[in-house]
DNA sequence: TCACATCTGTTAGTGTCTAACACATGGGGC
DNA sequence: GCCCCATGTGTTAGACACTAACAGATGTGA
């Protein structure tokens, strides 16, 4: 990261990475199987799926995924909100990482459907309940990283959260 | 697309495509600035902001951009649905090809935002609408490619966007 | 101390993609 | 008809990501 951060991701080699770790190219590519993993390795789905496990099954689907990854973000400690910063001034400038990035947001989709399947919900409302709220998120979290990490984080995703979610008077299941 | 669909997308090198197009891998890399755009370049971007464009401006935001691109899909013609179809079949199996897809809507989701600037709405909430109406399109569509064209796509992504959308009540600007 | 599994390095190779240069083709002005 | 020039294409050399197969090192347990 420290190297990607100084001299770019696209002009530093896996062979620059794996000399400043003082090992071979070949023992990054065990590790990490792409050079983009090596950016955006993160394990934050199972605590997303954790939150939603722990919500209150008489909530709206929708408000039940929202209020989850505002929770698992607002959780986040001050290292991994810096780390996740650093993350995202390299990946959403690098076209490669940030393709990537999109693709993560779908695994995580698959996750909270998956997590939330049978309970006799629509398996198709289920799956655009949960692309809505990892979009409003994500919206809030890319405009957190342009603004520099300035802003609070916890209260974008909450406003975003709204707008998509705003007064829903479903009932659940 | 032919040789992509019948011997696997990572399997045929762009030397296999530029010798069946009869010309050299040069050639093609003009043409295609990387192998995966042989399979993406598509240009729907225009036609979805000419239906956003075309909205009726009393509406409220989230639903103006949703009837835009419910618009510019039933528009499509049988052709382009096919051509869609053989794109998404393709693409959402092969890891690298569905992250571009996924930056593909990133930057659609920036051309509306674009496109409806300048009306005194919220930029960050222009934003989370936009990416929520594509975020329930895109549902549609992968699900529709899922089930392999069966289905009828207009009405999946209508039922999408209602979920959504649902009864918004909010007044434009 | 030995047998074994795990970790690491080396080598050789494939494939994507770039850069620089040379060649061919075809149309417009003299 | 001939040259000039723009455009398109091919060739070559090379950097870099990534893979596969093999060999050496290291540490752990019997």
């Amino acid at each position: 990261m420290r190297l990607f951060a100084e001299r770019g991701f696209d002009t530093t080699t896996v062979a620059d990475v794996a000399a400043a770790a003082e090992v071979s190219s070949m023992t990054v590519f065990r590790y990490f199987p792409t050079k983009e993993d090596l950016v955006l390795a993160d394990d934050h789905d199972p605590i997303i799926v954790d939150h939603i496990r722990a919500q209150p099954t008489d909530q709206p689907m929708i408000q039940r995924i929202g209020t989850a990854l505002l929770e698992s973000t607002s959780a986040q400690s001050p290292d991994e909100r810096a780390m996740l910063l650093a993350r995202l001034r390299i990946g959403l400038s690098v076209p490669a990482l940030r393709s990537r990035m999109w693709d993560g947001q779908y695994q995580t989709q698959r996750y909270i459907a998956e997590a939330l399947a049978d309970e006799g919900i629509d398996e198709f409302e289920l799956w655009v309940a949960a692309g809505a709220c990892i979009s409003a998120a994500t919206a809030a979290i890319v405009r957190w990283a342009e603004r520099g990490g300035t802003e609070d984080l916890a209260e974008l995703m909450a406003v975003a959260l709204r707008i998509v979610i705003h007064s829903s008077d479903r009932s659940p299941s």
